[in-house]
Formats: C-alpha cells, structure tokens, sequence
DNA sequence: ACCTGAACACCGTTCAAGT
DNA sequence: ACCTGAACACCGTTCAAGT
C-alpha cells in the first residue's frame, strides 16, 4: 500500500508516489494550514517542481493519496477492546489527533471522489463496534457516518482554527454588553476551555444517546 | 451594520463596503466551492480589481464581513418559539441551510479573527435556550460551543463534498469484498442517504442526550 | 478621497526538448 | 520511461500616478 522505502530531500535515487506522499506531508505540517505549492514540493524533493506530473496525474490527483496515508495512521494504530462503546471513543479521539495534527486533512478528505482505501478499513471497522451494540442496520449506519462526520468536521474546524485565540474570544465575549447579551455574559467563564474536552463533551453524548436506543431495543 | 444600497454590475455611483459584500457573495454562490478572485469581484462591479482595497485592508479583511452577512440571514429569520429544545433545532437547522447554500462560509468563519457581530447574537439566542433547559451553566456553555462546532463543520463538510456523488459511494461500499467487508457490505444500502437526513439525526441524538442531562438535574 | 494601471512575486499546468 | 525548463494563464498585493 504505497510503501515505498522514502528519501529525504538528498535523494539521488529515482522519484516514487512514497517520496512525495511523505515529503507533501513533512511540508504541509510545516506550513500549518498554508496551502502546499508544487514548486516548494519540488524543492524539497531536490527535484524539477514539474516532475510530480510524471508520478500524479494533477494535484488534485496527489491529495487524496496523502489524506489516505495520514488515516491509515489512525487504522494502523487502532487495537480493539471488544467494548463497542469504548473502541468507537477510542478511534474517534485517535483520528481528532491526526485531523488536529495535520490542519489539511479535512480539506484533502473532501477533495477525495471515492472512498479511501483506509476511510473504509476505518468504516468497518465503526460499523462492527456499532452493530454489536444492539443497534438496527439501519441505526448502526446512520450512526457511523454521523460520528465520521463529527470526527472529521468537528476536528478539522479546530485545526484551522488553532488554539491560540481561546482565551482572546472568552475575553471579548465576557466584555460585552450585559443587557444585551444577558446569557453570553454569565456562561463567558466556562466558554472555550478546550476544543479536546469539547469534542469529548459532544462524543459522550452522542454515545450516551446512541447506548440508550441500543438497550431500548433489548428490553 | 453595513446595510447601504446594494448596487449593481452596472452602477457608477462609488464603491461601498456593502456593495462589495454582496458581490463576492453573488460570485461565490455562482462558483461553487471555487475561491473568489478579486480580479473576478472587480470585472463584477464594473471596477479595477485593486479598487477593493480602498475599503478593505486585504482579502482576509473582507472575507470576515461576508460570513457576517451570511450568518445574519440566519439571525434574522429566527423565531424563537419558547420551547428550548425546539428553539434550537429550528435554529440549527436554519443554519445548515445557510452552510449548505453557501459552501465558502466555514472556511470564511475559520478566518475570522475575533467573534462576529452575527456570531455573538446566535450563540446569546442559543444560550438563553440552553440555560433556559435546566442545565448549569456550565453544561449551557459546552453545548452551546458543540452544537456551534457540530452546525459549521458537518454542515461546512457536506457542503464541499457535494451531494451528486451519494450514490456512487454507496454502490462502490456495496461492492466491497464481503469476507474483509462484512459489516460494510451487510448496511450499505442504508449508507450515505442524505446529508440533511443524517444531520438531524445527530442533532436529535445531541439533544436527547442534553434533555437527559437536564431532566436529572430537576428530580 | 478614491480609483487606475503597471509591476512584482507568486500559483498550477502544458509541452517540447533532453537523457 | 522519466526529468527539465521555458512558457501560459492565472493569483494577491503594492505603489506611483491620475482625478
């Protein structure tokens, strides 16, 4: 599954999709979530910034292949329990680190026309942990691709983001008008402490849902 | 709040902030998920494509200002009915509409340096409900920043990926290997059938749980 | 005070030419 | 079979010049 031996930028050998693959991703992480151009990718490879063309059919082509190796970290790292419950909230804050960790993946995911080949190892993955719950077919469907969708839009909103600002936006919203934004201005405390912990909170209840209906169906 | 006369392609009276605003957001409704050029903005308003920047610093200064018009929409158009639970679906569901409809507008959210003037008056209209339930403040708080987070990035997310390929991706998960694929293959026909539909479902469960949470503080 | 137009430093992509 | 390098049609942004 594309695991070429990879080269650093010295790399006299021959081009591979591996070398570029990684190389895009040290960059991208570099760049925090600034595009990655060809020429730089070129540079970085020690090589014509056109001679990707000869390995991808456009960029648009390259993405996807680098979306699916950063999830076939999450798949790769992933060990099941046998706890439904717990095996989805383990994969689920597994994949927010990588989306966090790496600002593009959400973007490149979207990008993506077909399914990846490890968006689906990690689907089967969901769907086994959900059906075992009690759930309907249908239920455990609707179930997965909602918490893929909270995973990779929750996590990547985040990314983008970035951190840093928290406490600037607690402040300004804690300085507004009280007459007018009576509620804002009570809760500001206990506002934007975390997107982790927040990500948790919204996990946990969407879980505490889906258990309920899972052992309404068994009684 | 930046409410002059629109003007049209063709008008020669002078430029002005709100005419610019609504331009870009004609052209980027028109273009898809396609960024804006101001070089395109400027052919629109019958002006040179610089002449922007006499009223906005740079393009990250006035992409803020369209995503403030756009969740205006939806500030506007709510209607609180009195019942927390059902204030914030409707609002919720209005918002993904607005998401939906312009699929630019999280990443011109996830731009914006500071909380918007919109912003700030949904997430007051949301807390006042939220608090409104029974649960602590808090509680309020944390799931009024969840289901900001949940609204934006799954809307944002199926905005951008278009809903044209829904079926693609169903057949081609149905078409799997069943012996690697069982629990993929055994639910496809209940995956990916519709964006909107899935929405709600997780809205639904995100309130269910929230509903829980603040019936067992009140007994 | 606001707009224009040339210019600068970038993009992705194509294609003939090299090896 | 793969890589190079010039070229094309785009970007955002700056700045002197116009009015």
């Amino acid at each position: 599954m594309g695991s070429e031996p990879a080269q650093g930028a010295s790399g006299s050998s021959r081009l591979t999709r591996g070398a570029i693959v990684d190389a895009y991703i040290a960059l991208a992480d570099r760049e925090g979530k600034a595009e990655v151009s060809l020429r730089l990718l070129g540079e970085a490879l020690g090589v014509d910034p056109t001679a990707v063309y000869r390995h991808f059919r456009d960029k648009s082509d390259l993405l996807p292949a680098v979306a699916d190796r950063l999830l076939a970290e999450v798949a790769d790292a992933f060990q099941p329990c046998g706890d439904w419950r717990q095996d989805v909230r383990t994969m689920a804050l597994e994949a927010r680190e990588v989306y966090v960790a790496h600002p593009q993946l959400a973007r490149l995911l979207a990008e993506s026309p077909a399914p990846l080949p490890n968006n689906e190892r990690l689907m089967e993955v969901s769907l086994g942990a959900l059906r075992s719950s009690g759930l309907s077919d249908a239920e455990a469907a609707n179930a997965m691709e909602l918490l893929e969708n909270y995973i990779a839009g929750v996590s990547s909103l985040s990314a983008e983001m970035g951190t840093a600002e928290d406490e600037a936006w607690r402040r300004q919203l804690a300085a507004l008008p009280p007459d007018r934004f009576p509620n804002t201005t009570a809760v500001a405390k206990h506002l934007y402490r975390g997107d982790r912990e927040n990500f948790e909170f919204g996990l946990d209840l969407i879980l505490d849902a889906l258990q309920t209906r899972a052992d309404r169906r068994h009684s």
